[in-house]
DNA sequence: CTGAAAGCGCTTACAG
DNA sequence: CTGAAAGCGCTTACAG
């Protein structure tokens, strides 16, 4: 029932060859002969099938993006961006969500692969995966660039964001205006929160105001529930401990949950309690007061991400690459600039 | 240098055609035989090409998702939902974005045809188009499907919430709590928000109590932008006119916008003022105090979707349908039971 | 149970 | 400037 190319080429008296030649204008046809094939493509609404094309042709322009959750705020900016830089280059993206499986992950790599793609982009690559040989077999034969993957592994490309110098700012900013008891929020085992928390007690140590107490785990969940969970742990820490007055949240949700507890205790943000978040996600501008926060860099992590895959398939695979960007502050509403 | 069904059979010793025989485990093979097959694709860590596969076998396995952003706190969960069914199905998501541009939309739509999708799924189709015969054209190809499509086209299918009961609901809500003097906020021109304030303009005119400057429309802009314009229009609204008892918004970024200029009046949300959201976006359960809103059935017109397609790949796009749901109240906090 | 061969829709040397 | 033919990696009647 669909159109092909030998249609055309039937409809409009030439070989396939010519029509093809028409198709992709990289050889020389008689401007006759031409407009005779494009009079026939437009009236039969030929869409030349692209995986044919790719068969013959021994190259991809599809490309595949395994993210751990879309329903998030940080992953859809990321892939925006990358869809963005790809599309413009001609590249199609195939969607793949792991739903923070290691093992749906290496399934969705698989099947990305098996539909042929020139290469892959993973958001937050399942640490275990990084450390198996998994990835490092794989990235022989296509190119994969990570987005906040603490790629070790050789032959795979990766930008991320300097989370310990990002932890770093945010503290001395609160520092600097005089905080000194500061809760530190995080959640369940991830990478990223190791990193930061290992600078809270250093920084906090050099203080002499490192409690571990001070230190406290939300557990695991995803949006509201992050903030639900948020709102109970830091209740239950502020009914018990007053001499906190900041508070560092390892993210943009967490420090909404942080700051909604607050205001069910009475305390006013940033004048009683200062907040200071990590991500400088969308909901940072949407809430009251407007969160400060760490930025990510969201939109640049997916460029990023889209032109280091380009390298490498532009030049075969062959070369590596680490991109690490500066994280930088984002000063809104949430610290009390003169501390306490 | 990447591994083909060829390459395996040699090494096998055996026929690619009893390869594909192991692969597809359709036809008889010899134990035997199966064994050595399997074991030297194990060896050979080969992948089956599915490009090749489909062009074979003249079908597909990949579906086409169009929609106007990622960037937003609707379509995420949406797509989410739509993956998830879709994967269990063996399907896998090209993703292309129109970025709320007419024409963008139709280029996605033919560059997924062009890559051999079994059909595709367009959320918030744009109305010039589904008005154009495009989609007419495509739709005798391809099996369509739309979110929020109000497809008049024939030989489509669709899932839609019905926003005018959604909107009733909301009212009547606020009207049987004793509100009479209710904010309207809507952004510029789409069709949903024509649909919501038609429903307000009678009933409010029922109740003798509609005033077309209680209407406001804060333009156009997405996420923090949308807040921030509520902000401002709902702020100017407010200073000039305080008989309002309760804002009907037509998003949750406008209900969010619309509380925090509240608290930024000195208003309590809810006791001076009431405001319901419309959509259940995760942004309602993450803000303070809760939002109260209509839920717009996000996973639910996701899997309808997916079914929808999934039928009319079948049936070899012969039926089309059309789903309407009912949209229902999500009661939180921010609408004061009692009115004024 | 297995292999040889045709064919899916395209592109591209090769020959003219 | 144009056509015939080989080939991309697979599947599936057909024959044995």
């Amino acid at each position: 029932m669909k159109i092909t190319i030998q249609d055309v080429a039937k409809k409009a008296e030439v070989s396939v060859a010519t029509v093809s030649r028409v198709l992709n204008g990289n050889y020389p046809v008689k401007a006759e002969t031409k407009e005779k094939v494009q009079k026939v493509i437009k009236e039969l609404n030929f869409i030349p099938n692209i995986q044919a094309r790719e068969l013959t042709r021994q190259k991809s322009t599809a490309i595949g993006v395994v993210l751990p959750s879309i329903n998030n705020m940080f992953f859809p900016e990321v892939v925006t961006s990358i869809e963005t830089a790809l599309k413009a280059k001609g590249y199609s993206l195939i969607l793949c969500c792991s739903n923070n499986d290691r093992e749906e992950e290496v399934r969705c790599i698989n099947d990305l692969l098996a539909r042929n793609v020139a290469g892959v982009i993973v958001l937050d690559p399942n640490t275990s995966n990084i450390n198996s040989d998994f990835y490092k077999s794989i990235a022989k034969t296509v190119p994969i660039v990570f987005i906040n993957g603490h790629a070790s592994v050789e032959n795979i490309s990766s930008v991320s964001n300097d989370e310990s110098i990002g932890a770093e700012i945010a503290l001395k900013y609160l520092i600097n205006n005089n905080h000194k008891n500061i809760l530190f929020i995080r959640g369940e085992n991830s990478a990223s929160y190791d990193i930061k928390e290992k600078k809270y007690i250093s920084m906090l140590t050099n203080s002499n105001h490192y409690h571990p107490s001070n230190v406290i785990n939300i557990g695991k969940g995803n949006g509201s529930e992050t903030v639900d969970n948020t709102i109970v742990s830091v209740t239950n820490f502020l009914t018990k401990n007053r001499k906190i007055t900041a508070i560092f949240a390892c993210n943009d949700l967490m420090a909404v949950g942080a700051i909604n507890a607050c205001k069910r205790l009475g305390l006013n943000v940033p004048e009683d309690i200062s907040v200071i978040g990590f991500d400088n996600t969308e909901l940072s501008k949407i809430v009251e007061p407007k969160l400060t926060t760490i930025d990510q860099n969201m939109s640049l992590l997916g460029e990023n991400a889209a032109e280091l895959l380009l390298e490498k398939i532009t030049y075969n695979n062959e070369f590596s690459k680490k991109i690490i960007l500066n994280n930088k502050l984002v000063i809104r509403e949430t610290v009390n600039q003169q501390g306490d």
